[in-house]
This record gives C-alpha cells, structure tokens and sequence, in this order.
DNA sequence: CCGACAACCTGACGGC
DNA sequence: TGCCGTCAGGTTGTCG
C-alpha cells in the first residue's frame, strides 16, 4: 500500500509508541526481506533508545541514542501493527518497549526492507544518495520539474515515478496528480509547457497533503492491532475508477504503461 | 535515453 | 466448493 503518505502516517502512529522510549528486545523472525537485514541488528537495536521519528521518501527513520538509525520501507505489502492481540504469519519483525508496549512489522511480500546506518550520515545511505526533492519541500518547485523534464521524451508518468526526480510519489498518486493538474500520463515530460509545471507541483502537493489528512483524521484508529491505515481510497479520484465518471463529467480509462496500470481522463488530461 | 519486461513474494478476487 | 488466471501500493536490473 505504502506511497509517502502512508508512510507518514506509520510513522506518525509509530511516534508515541517510540519516541523517548527505550527498546527492551527484539524478536526477529526471518532477516530476508528485499534485501537482507543486518546481521547484528537485535544486538544493536536492543537496549537502545528511541530519540526520534523521520520520514524520507517512502521510507520511515527511527533515531536510537547509539548514533544508528533504523531505516524500514514497506514495500507493496508491509504494515506496523501496535500493540499487537496476537501474531500473524508474516511477523518478520517485534520490538518491545520498556514502558510494556510493542510492534509488529508484517511483510507477507517481503518487498520491503530493514536496515540500520549512521544517524550522522544518513544522507550517504546508499538508496537515499541518488533521491530527488522531497514533494512537500521547499526544494520541489516548477524550476525543478523544469531542469528535470528539459529535453526529455520519457512520458511524464514515468518521470514522476522516477525517485531521482521526485521521492515519494508511487503510481497512485502520480495518476491522481496528473488528473488534477489536467496533464495526459503519456506525454513526453519534456514537451509540457512551463506554465503547466507550477499548477502540476501544486497537484502534487495538495494530493499528498489530504491522503496524509485522511491517514491522519484515522490515527486514533491506527493504534489498532489490525494496523489499518485509514486509506485514502474513498477520495481517488481516477485510480482504480476505470469505466466511471470523471470529475470533468469524462470517463475514467485504463492503460498499462510499463507493465503498470495508468488510470486517466482523456477529456481533461492533454 | 527509453520502453518493455522480468524478478522478487503472497494474497485477494473474479470467473468458471 | 475449489481451481486457475489475473492483478496489486515498489524497486532494481536487463535487453533491444
């Protein structure tokens, strides 16, 4: 499930749980996600106290008072359960805290991953070195999508997907962007017209800002042991919608673009 | 540079 | 009821 805002929401859910909190164990289950867990984790991990929550990109940072950073990403299929009645199949990961509370990360894909890396160097780990702006910060403007699209003829889509060039964004999202800003999914990034860019990184914006309102309107709900993440599916506008009726009064279609499924307007996406 | 495709995994769902 | 095909929010790599 997880595109940005879904991981700011974990996160935010994570934060009372773990925040100032000190990790008294650690249960690991199976290391091999994506890519493999480090070996030393529980040891590391153990013991430590938690001093802050992050988020970069898809990817969720929990700070520890021993100078590492846990960094998780959640893949296609990964969620935090708090507070957990009972195990489920697919429970790589449990962290208990000293205040008798704790955490179960579930992965029954394990697309996701699990790694520990130098808070002081953070910006060095290796799949953060190469990462565009953060959408919701003040370095992703239309003079940025400009400098990134200049010349390009890779279609906007697949542009936006590109965590180079924008990190966070996922195909949910790039296609709700690109209805809101009125842009067709398959258009060469380079052949759309500057002025178009300022009103798409204000898409981009407002799109990510009401899924994490949503995810936040339901944190309360978070700390369910079901780990549900209040979905900002009831709000799409196109994803997922093929065959019905667009904002505009068109009709939602659906393509695949890279093996991937592209929800659009062809009325009001040009 | 670019698009297509496969690979990594499991689960949900629809059709028959 | 069960079996089978299809599809799924991500990332990374290869191929032509």
């Amino acid at each position: 499930m997880p595109e940005l805002p879904e991981v700011e929401t974990t996160v935010r859910g994570l934060r009372p749980v773990l925040e100032g909190e000190r990790i008294d164990r650690v249960i690991l289950n199976r290391a091999d996600l994506r890519r493999a867990m480090p070996a030393d984790l529980g040891q590391r991990l153990t013991g430590a106290t938690v001093t802050g929550l992050g988020r970069r990109a898809k990817y969720g940072l929990i700070d520890t008072n021993r100078g590492d950073t846990m960094i998780f990403h959640l893949g296609m299929s990964g969620r935090w359960r708090v507070d957990p009645l009972e195990p489920l199949a697919h429970d790589h990961l449990l962290l208990e805290t000293g205040a008798g509370r704790s955490l179960a990360l579930n992965d029954p894909r394990r697309f996701g991953s699990v790694d520990l890396w130098p808070t002081e160097a953070i910006a060095e780990w290796p799949p953060f070195a190469a990462l565009g702006p953060e959408p919701l910060g003040p370095d992703f403007t239309a003079d940025h999508l400009a400098r990134a699209f200049r010349g390009r003829a890779a279609s906007i889509k697949a542009m936006l997907l590109d965590q180079r060039v924008v990190a966070g964004l996922g195909n949910i999202y790039v296609c709700e962007a690109l209805n809101m800003a009125g842009i067709a999914p398959q258009r060469a990034a380079g052949r759309v017209a500057a002025k178009r860019l300022g009103p798409l990184v204000d898409a981009i914006r407002a799109v990510l800002a009401s899924a994490i309102e949503a995810g936040g309107s339901s944190l309360r709900d978070y700390a369910r042991p079901d780990g549900e993440l209040g979905y900002f599916s009831k709000q799409w506008r196109v994803y997922g919608r093929e065959g019905e009726a667009c904002p505009c009064g068109g009709l939602v279609e659906r393509r695949v673009d890279g093996g991937r499924s592209t929800f659009w307007c062809r009325r009001c996406q040009r």
